[in-house]
DNA sequence: ATGTCTTACGGAAGACGTAATAATA
DNA sequence: TATTATTACGTCTTCCGTAAGACAT
């Protein structure tokens, strides 16, 4: 059953004229004559009726057309509609964030609604200690994570923000007043670390086994999320390395967040399944590159 | 838009699985995997997200194969319909007979309505002065008529029945008690001879120029059915051959029908239009050869 | 004589399988 | 390691246009 077939009698059909139905197949008038042929031969029986001089559809020829017809235009519909929904941002987007909704993220999901007001987003915490299951799972189609990101499976955006680090103390620790920590003094305290399926590079960066001139730094334990972490921290259970934007939002009487120094920032950034990357997580990733609070200093 | 593309996306949807999917369709997993891809540049977008594990549709695919899926299926029912419509003797078949339906009509009519009893015969007469117009402007699919036919245009079957001719006379004409008559002596009447798109061949055996030993025959006049030349036969206006089994069912106190010795028989037999040809015209010819009445003698 | 459908032929495109490769569990 | 999807590459089908032929008006 070849498609070329069918399309040259359906339009055979509505022009009765060989040379009128190659040019709008963009065939010669040659071609057109053998591709009927050969349908006939596979139908089994004359379909059109021609001389030289007049084209006719026989009586099988009209009604075959008449079962081909719709059937035929369905079909070229439902490839144009794919077509159409490939290219469009429609739907809804899920977007996994990490601790909270910091500017970047609700800045990214405003500017994206703007541009894309047919497409409906939906924000999804992502545990801090489980950056990418959700995104396997297909429970979310894109994910603000940390950068780099490693996984063969996944890719990333560009860097969207670089932020500062801060340290979460209980307020009756020593280091509670004052206004920065260098990194050094990490030594003094102990970090809580992150659950299990966390990332080598995510558990070094939330919670550093030493300090960058090499003394060690004591494991306090480990948490899922920041909102588990500063819990712990509130309970005097240990300190909890946290990004700026993240502190801000967890406003607590029992804990103070300290500017650190000397740390490498967090770099921050979209990613999504290599698999299932789509034109929405595009768009959506266009949205977030354009967003203005670009490259804030750490 | 390719339709093993199509095939190919369909039948994986329902397998999820390369190999299965190739072996269904006699392909290897190879092609299977580049068909989908073709598919899926063509489109715009991946319809199946896939590792060396797991295949699933994505939403764009579970959508397209939505809309494909019945317009598929229609696309290929109305293909098999149509096959089987080639194949099937149905319908209306539309018969053209010479001056009387004879026992060599109805019974090839019978016969195939008993053997073709989904398909309906419908009888036209076709004048004798004009046997092919009407097969021409499809007011007939087939005709019986006198063979040989030399129309470059019109297929003919076999010879179906041999039949001596009669001289039609007015009941008073001198020959009229003749029991028979020898082809020499029409050189002593007017024939009535047939109207104008009647074929050359048809005329001369009709109403002959002359004798078979040459001697001249005069011409009465033309008529375009034997039914008007029998009644110009009744009011005296010449003599008109004709088959003997026509000439038995013009029953007329007027007209009396004389064997005629010497001339050659009428050979009957089927015509149809070359580009027409098809199941139930074959059918009907067979039904017309294999019926009884076959080489009746002159 | 002209416009139209069909046929013959050769070159180019792409359809397909095989086998090696990559990735998953 | 076993299973499965993908890629590379060579072969072979068939797609298609050109041009000549057949046919009808």
């Amino acid at each position: 059953m070849e498609f070329k077939e069918l399309e040259c009698f359906v339009v055979l059909s509505e022009e009765l004229h060989f040379a009128r139905t190659a040019e709008r197949l963009y065939l010669s008038p040659g071609r057109v004559s053998q591709l009927v042929r050969s349908l006939e031969t596979r139908i089994g029986g004359r379909l059109l009726e021609r001389t030289s001089r007049r084209v006719r559809l026989t009586t099988l020829g009209e009604r075959f057309l008449a079962d081909l017809r719709p059937a035929f235009d369905a079909l070229g519909q439902a490839v144009v509609d794919a077509k159409t929904a490939a290219r469009e941002v429609t739907g809804v987007l899920r977007v996994g964030f990490l601790a909270t909704p910091t500017g970047l993220v609700t800045g990214s999901v405003r500017r994206f609604e703007e541009r894309n007001p047919d497409c409906e987003v939906e924000l999804v915490e992502i545990p801090l200690s489980d950056p990418f299951s959700k995104l396997r799972a297909h429970q979310v189609d894109v994910v603000f994570t940390l950068l780099p990101v490693e996984e063969p499976d996944i890719a990333a955006g560009a860097e969207l923000n670089h932020v500062a680090m801060r340290l979460g103390l209980p307020n009756y620790h020593p280091l509670a007043r004052r206004s920065s920590i260098n990194a050094e003094e990490l030594a003094s305290v102990s970090l809580i670390g992150l659950d299990d399926p966390a990332p080598r590079r995510w558990r070094e960066h939330v919670a550093p086994s030493h300090t960058p001139s090499g003394r060690p730094i004591a494991l306090a334990g480990t948490v899922a999320t920041s909102q588990e972490g500063v819990s712990q921290v509130a309970l005097g259970r240990g300190a909890m390395l946290i990004c700026t934007p993240s502190a801000a939002s967890y406003v607590s009487p029992d804990v103070v967040f300290v500017p650190v120094t000397g740390l490498p920032p967090s770099i921050l950034g979209l990613a999504w399944l290599k698999s299932s990357e789509t034109a929405v997580i595009r768009a959506f990733n266009e949205a977030a590159e354009g967003h203005s609070p670009h490259m804030v200093a750490a």
